[in-house]
DNA sequence: CTTGTTTGTGAGTGCACACTTACAAACATG
DNA sequence: CATGTTTGTAAGTGTGCACTCACAAACAAG
């Protein structure tokens, strides 16, 4: 045994985040995950109950490190008001998916929504992000409804790559964004 | 001869976006797009250029459809502020993706820019898109970075069902959005 | 009627991939 | 050392799907 099963099955969840979000969950074969974690395809079929169960299960992952990463960024709030945590929260989330991974696995886990299975694991995602950012900052519906309008832009701005394009219209849709 | 190949081409491309729609690119044979549009496998691969190229016309159809749409809200605005034109953009938009087919298959479409072709197409929409919003609305670069934040919130709302969630922090995401 | 062009299809072909099974090696426990 | 359990894999199997090709029917023009 040179690892145990629990341990092995988080750092195929790391890897796995990273590869469904490059191409998404069916141009994605288990064969890419297994390879990128540096194991056989069976042992993969082995720790998890089919490519669905992987996906479901690195979709948990996926939330667990945005929720984390939220969290912390609210401690370092500047103030106590809504405004200030608010802001911290955004700066901590822009940080988080600056290598883009986090960002694009939401995006591909959006798109295949028609699985009952990933609908409900986005909706847990979301669920907890936003139940934590409302409560934690204390913000007003309106201003938690803007917190994720932007952050959804965040995701059209980065998977159509506005950030190349010099033209004015795409300027004004990544206009104050943080570092994408 | 029932029908010219450019007729054809225009009834699968409108058939195509309302099938890609449901499960996206690559889990959609392209056989459920002929069946769909009530005709062959082999006659579509003869009026598109594989399934990519098919997929790109109908993004290009898709965002025609959208363009379209804005702009015949945008000449039925009650003034002629930005505010006022924007808003009927936006409820002209809202009543286009009542049935969903065309917001979802640009859910599916962003999910796919990992392929050049699919990218391009997807930035030549929202250029389109954009720049008319932009000139016709006169807005400011910050009413048309709005604009599509909360368009792209739509986009979550609807994928992950949030207008079925009757919790708090659903009602908070999805309150003001026009009849989702 | 003959010849040519366009619209349309049925029947393949080859490959990629989800998932299984049989088997082996490492470790634990008595 | 013997027996059992867990970690790990190589080598299949079956199926679904992108794409092709040979062929047919409708129409046009002479």
């Amino acid at each position: 045994m040179r690892s145990t099963a629990e341990a092995r099955r988080v750092t195929v969840l790391n890897t796995a985040v990273s590869v469904f979000a490059r191409a998404g969950f069916h141009a994605t074969p288990v064969t890419a995950v297994a390879a990128a974690a540096g194991i056989s395809e069976a042992y993969v079929f082995r720790l998890f109950s089919g490519k669905l169960g992987l996906f479901v299960a690195a979709a948990g992952a996926c939330f667990d490190r945005i929720a984390a990463a939220i969290e912390a960024g609210a401690e370092r709030a500047g103030g106590d008001s809504p405004e200030e945590i608010l802001d911290a929260m955004g700066g901590a989330y822009a940080e988080l998916i600056a290598d883009r991974d986090l960002l694009l696995f939401q995006v591909q886990a959006q798109a295949v929504t028609d699985i009952p299975e990933i609908a409900e694991a986005v909706r847990a995602g979301y669920r907890r992000v936003a139940t934590f950012v409302q409560s934690r900052a204390g913000a007003s519906d309106a201003q938690v409804q803007q917190f994720f309008a932007y952050g959804q832009l965040c995701h059209l701005i980065v998977t159509a790559g506005l950030e190349q394009v010099p033209e004015p219209w795409a300027r004004a849709l990544t206009a104050g964004i943080r570092h994408p």
